[in-house]
DNA sequence: CTGAAAGCGCTAACAC
DNA sequence: GTGTTAGCGCTTTCAG
């Protein structure tokens, strides 16, 4: 029976065969130097990467993906492409997961759901080797997932939805108390929360509430059940400062939050940190921004990216290795949100 | 030769000849109707779906792209994942994409710089049917590109460097002249323009200096040859502020840039919009925060991805049509950052 | 170290 | 309408 004559729309492109016969070697060898094999003359891996080169061959991850039963790719499932924390998360999955020839697919979770279908499932017909899960997806989702899956970022889905999960996380109880502690130290003693749904927002306000109850102080929060967006932030902090005795500085769950705080004082003709402090958390690009200059809690969401593409290669290479469980440590960086102590002024070098 | 043993990593899914036994039906049968074929019996259909369902099956993308010589996939290349304007757009981009049966796949030019690759190379080996280009990519990385192209957001590249390609861009020149059109409404005579480097910059900048030619007045800008980040954004506004007359008025070539020069603003003592209004572009997020409230430029990012997506399916259903190249009309949306006219009060309703 | 050969799961002719 | 069959481009034994 005659080759099916290639459709007229598709791109002839150069196969492992053309490549072969170019650099007069055979198809396996071609397959052998692409693989990065050490047992091959210098002369011929020569001879094949000019092929290569000269004809402008592309493997085909179709075929290879086929032929092999692995991708070599990992689905990572985001939790919403607005929010930026993300990129650095991605940046770290990146900087471990490239070097070891795997490359990352990726989805969010908001824009899967408003059309209608379910992200795994996608990952999972693109045959993935693995997923990255950096949201709070339905449990169901997960249901039936037979790849190695990694938790980034969102320490409260392990244990419950995902048994078999490994889990790389932000300390996000330790970087409420690090807020906390800031805080106390510039000499705060009213120091209100604003909070929101959610498994971050829940341990950043447990760290306060540590911190708090560790000074000998009452905890004063806000918006649990809400959102964390600016609005909810905004009308959160307007809430807090109508309090008795009136707070004199507020710790926010994310940056977002923190802003609509600064719009809650300015509203109430405060400013902050004159009269009151501010302290987000993401250390996202907004928080560095001059106009708001916000003290936050930097996840160090890169390392936590890093650190879990190092478990998901880990978990690759052995399947039944123990379940990692890790934690990083976040850290603060200061801006002048809370410079000096209380009743200073705003413009601060 | 025996069959190979497979993997013990491997997950043995079952395939379409598992569905076909189970439904006692052929497997060409199970390919007609997981394509959708309409010359299938309603029983033997049922059956097939039953099956399918029983089993759990998901087709193999690998397998279906080797066999079929397309991927009903489409290769997204972003400039930048911290840049949401990029959000929308995929939003607009799916929404036409996901119903014609394809899917998107995204990748970040910054990221992939990063790890120094070649995203579009990436696609193509992933065999991507087409190509979106919403960034201004080294020209050299289209070169050679056999797929469809469509340029999405960015005007500047199409007839320069992909002389095949189809343009959506938003008309960022419109975009300039309703920004200060607005300003000049309002009285004000002496406004300003923050720049940078780019093709949207470059629009919008032409459209503010036509939009001022046409009132007589003397355009004056900034930033030229510039970055555009928040940090330009903030040492340009204070250059401008510098100028003698001084001017009432800036228009930034985007949302960040304008939040610097609120910075500014402020560290001379001034208030926007009673001292100087702002307008920014993009209307990101960002605008929207009550803390900012700034007036911006509206590219409906969302538009232009739903039309960038209707292009490229004509393309691939006709690759001989002409070329297209289409406009979307900005709009603006007005908040406190340019409320009411000069000298007026800062806290609008 | 190299070459031959057998599929991976699916699609798309073609014959039944 | 339905079954048969020959590959898509690659990996991977296994024999030279």
């Amino acid at each position: 029976m005659p080759a099916r004559p290639t459709p007229a729309s598709a791109i002839t492109r150069p196969t492992i065969y053309d490549v072969a016969r170019r650099a007069g070697v055979s198809k396996s060898l071609v397959s052998l130097v692409l693989r990065g094999e050490p047992h091959v003359s210098d002369a011929r891996r020569q001879a094949v990467l000019e092929a290569i080169e000269e004809l402008g061959y592309r493997p085909s991850r179709a075929a290879s993906a086929l032929a092999s039963q692995q991708t070599r790719s990992v689905g990572v499932l985001i939790d919403d492409f607005h929010n930026p924390w993300f990129v650095e998360l991605l940046a770290g999955l990146r900087s471990v997961l490239d070097p070891a020839g795997y490359s990352a697919s990726v989805a969010d979770l908001q824009l899967e759901a408003a059309s209608g279908r379910n992200p795994v499932d996608g990952f999972l017909a693109q045959h993935v080797d693995a997923l990255v899960i950096a949201a709070e997806p339905d449990p169901g989702l997960l249901q039936g997932v037979r790849v190695p899956v990694v938790v980034a970022g969102v320490r409260e889905l392990g244990p419950a939805v995902l048994p078999g999960a490994d889990v790389v996380a932000g300390d996000d109880e330790r970087g409420g108390e690090l807020a906390t502690a800031h805080l106390l130290d510039l000499g705060h003693r009213n120091v209100g929360h604003l909070t929101g749904r959610g498994g971050p927002a829940a341990h950043r306000r447990r760290g306060y509430e540590k911190a708090m109850a560790a000074a000998g102080l009452e905890p004063l929060v806000v918006g649990a059940g809400g959102g964390t967006s600016e609005q909810d932030g905004y009308s959160g902090a307007l809430e807090l400062l109508d309090c008795r005795p009136p707070v004199t500085a507020i710790i926010a769950a994310n940056d977002v939050m923190a802003v609509g705080a600064l719009a809650a004082l300015r509203e109430r003709g405060l400013r902050a940190p004159a009269d009151v402090a501010v302290v987000g958390y993401d250390n996202s690009p907004l928080a560095a921004y001059h106009y708001l200059a916000l003290t936050s809690v930097d996840p160090r969401s890169r390392e936590i990216g890093a650190e879990a593409a190092r478990t998901l290669l880990a978990r690759l290479q052995n399947p039944d290795a123990p379940r990692r469980h890790a934690l990083i440590e976040p850290t603060l960086v200061t801006r002048p949100s809370t410079a000096g102590t209380r009743r200073r002024q705003l413009h601060e070098p």
